[in-house]
DNA sequence: AATAATCTTGACATCAAAGTCAGGTTTACC
DNA sequence: GGTAAACCTGACTTTGATGTCAAGATTATT
């Protein structure tokens, strides 16, 4: 499974947003690729698309730029996922169908239970962390709490509500 | 967040394996490229692919073909997953380090501390789920114990082991 | 030993994702 | 109203994943 470039360059950009949420000016385009390190065609592309799905609001010229569209609290990593080229289980299957025009499979498939639960526990994962946990997690990581630090690099995030109850529920 | 094809046809020829583990011949690439709807070409190609990872055995010659290296219970999806081009989040920072030759966020990146969390969750799902456990799923499935075909629907896969406890673990 | 069925291997072709380019439109400021 | 800073849009190029082709090596059977 990977992480697609628009699905993580469009998180960083929103992040970069969401920084500048509380400041009530635009962020241009210009500042976000210099953050980012990308070329400033392909943050336009990105903030393009995530423009067209509504997360974001744009304001043209001198002076203009992009604004997030919902409070850091009320996007979730998921709803950039989605926006950005999500699959569900059936796209995956009607994607790998072979050299047929429908998958041999597609009566009683073990595989595909598969790829539902685990993408519904991705998204249950990615549903309980918005831009501002995001936030949050860095200055707290960079600053204050450094005796959180070992456990981020055990895999745990201690700033997010535990994964595990959605998956029990 | 994608399955690649490597991904999924790895895992689906090997679900073919396994069926016939139990009869003591090998199966030929033409079997499967049948069974699976794909190109012998192709077949072979990710056949050799799981050798190398050492997942198969071939034989060549005439009646040759493949077997597991292990029984079906002893292989995850987690194991054909890295094979078939499993990514750490580490590559995940190396790859998307836009125009820069390091991903500018080195220094305390939460976005970061999301993959490793959810590339855990993911593969601690996977783990738990062997080849063996797709066959079984299979048969009771289509045979006998429909009452479970509504649990199926609803995403829940009630054959494998709860993916909670490892998280909570 | 000849043959046919099989795996092995590396080069090639195709396609979609990733990323760039160029010309256009909008708006604030002088 | 001219100008500069910004976004908008569609076409283009590049790159890596996907899938095919073709020639070779191995082995059971006859």
């Amino acid at each position: 499974m990977k992480i697609t470039a628009l699905e993580e360059y469009g998180l960083r950009c929103l992040v970069q947003l969401a920084r500048h949420h509380s400041e009530d000016r635009p962020v241009a385009i210009s500042e976000i690729a210099k953050a980012e390190g990308l070329s400033i065609q392909y943050v336009g592309k990105i903030m393009h698309e995530l423009r067209r799905a509504g997360l974001i609001n744009s304001l043209r010229g001198i002076h203009g730029g992009f604004v997030l569209a919902k409070a850091p609290q009320e996007i979730s990593i998921a709803d950039i996922f989605e926006t950005m080229g999500g699959e569900t289980p059936e796209h995956v299957c009607s994607k790998f169908s072979g050299n047929q025009t429908q998958c041999v499979h597609l009566g009683g498939c073990s595989i595909r239970s598969v790829w539902s639960f685990v993408m519904g526990q991705v998204s249950s994962v990615l549903k309980r962390i918005s831009l501002a946990d995001l936030i949050a997690s860095e200055s707290s990581c960079s600053s204050k709490l450094n005796e959180q630090h070992t456990q981020f690099e055990t895999n745990k995030l201690p700033v997010y509500p535990a994964a595990t109850e959605g998956a029990a529920k």
